[in-house]
DNA sequence: GAGTACCT
DNA sequence: CGAA
C-alpha cells in the first residue's frame, strides 16, 4: 500500500451523500486530516516551481479574485483570447509539476475512468472575498470523464445550477477533505463558489481555501 | 444584442 | 440565498 486510503478512515466516506443531482456525488471527509496536511505540504512544495498567479478574464482583462496554478501534463489557463489547456506555464514557459500521487490515487478510487487525469487545476481562495462565478467545465475533449474536486481549508458555499445560465440552482457547503464528483448527466452543469467562510478551518497556514480539480482532457488512445 | 470562471 |  503506497498511499493512505482515506475511505477506510470512516465507513461513511465510501459512499456519497445525496445531492439531489444525478451524477453529482459528495463524499464528506474523504480525505482525513493527516492526509490533508500531507497534501498541503506537497502542494506548497510544488508551488515553488509553479507559483500561483492571478488570472484575468479573456478580452476584458478583469482580474479574478482567486489565484491559480496547475499540476499535470496539461494546465488550464485563461488567456486574452480565451481559455485553453497548455503543457507549459504561460509565465515561465516551464512544464507544470507532476500531479501528486495522493490525487492520482483519488482518481483511481472514484473516477471509474480507464485513463489517468491530465490536469489538476489549483484554485486558491486566499482573500475573504475570493469567489468563482457560475461556469461550466467544457474545455475538455473527454466529456465522458468526470471532474473530481477536493476541498482543503476553509469551508465554501458551492452552487450547482442547470445547463443554461439562469436555470434554477442550489447551494451547499464543501468542507476541508470533502470530495465532489461531477460527472454523468451532470458533467456540464453550471457551478461556482458563492463565497468562502473565513476562519472555518485551521488546515492552511494563513487561512483560505484550496480547491483541486482533476480532469481528463484528451480522449484516451 | 452579446458575453458572462469578470461583476451586481 | 437564488438568479439574470
Amino acid at each position: 500500500m503506497t498511499h493512505i486510503m482515506p475511505k477506510h478512515e470512516s465507513p461513511l466516506a465510501s459512499k456519497p451523500v445525496e445531492t439531489g443531482f444525478d451524477g453529482i456525488g459528495l463524499y464528506p471527509g474523504f480525505f482525513g486530516e493527516t492526509a490533508q496536511r500531507a497534501l498541503v505540504e506537497r502542494l506548497q512544495a510544488g508551488f515553488g516551481a509553479a507559483p500561483p498567479y492571478r488570472p484575468r478574464m479573456p478580452r476584458t482583462g478583469r482580474p479574478w479574485s482567486i489565484l491559480q496554478t496547475n499540476f499535470g501534463q496539461l494546465g488550464w489557463v485563461s488567456r486574452p483570447g480565451g481559455y485553453a489547456y497548455s503543457p507549459v506555464n504561460d509565465v515561465s514557459k516551464a512544464p507544470w509539476p507532476a500531479i501528486p500521487a495522493a490525487l492520482l490515487a483519488l482518481w483511481d478510487d472514484l473516477a471509474a475512468y480507464p485513463a489517468p487525469p491530465e490536469c489538476c487545476l489549483v484554485n486558491l481562495y486566499d482573500a475573504p472575498k475570493s469567489r468563482m462565478g457560475l461556469h461550466r467545465d467544457e474545455d475538455e475533449e473527454a466529456l465522458d470523464a468526470p471532474v473530481l474536486s477536493l476541498s482543503l481549508g476553509d469551508t465554501c458555499i458551492f452552487r450547482v445550477g442547470g445547463f443554461a445560465r439562469g436555470d434554477k440552482s442550489k447551494s451547499f457547503r464543501l468542507a476541508s477533505g470533502d470530495v465532489l464528483v461531477l460527472g454523468g448527466a451532470s458533467r456540464l452543469r453550471y457551478h461556482g463558489v458563492d463565497r468562502v467562510i473565513s476562519g472555518s478551518s485551521r488546515l492552511i497556514p494563513g487561512g483560505g481555501r484550496i480547491n483541486l480539480t482533476l480532469r481528463r482532457v484528451t480522449r484516451p488512445a
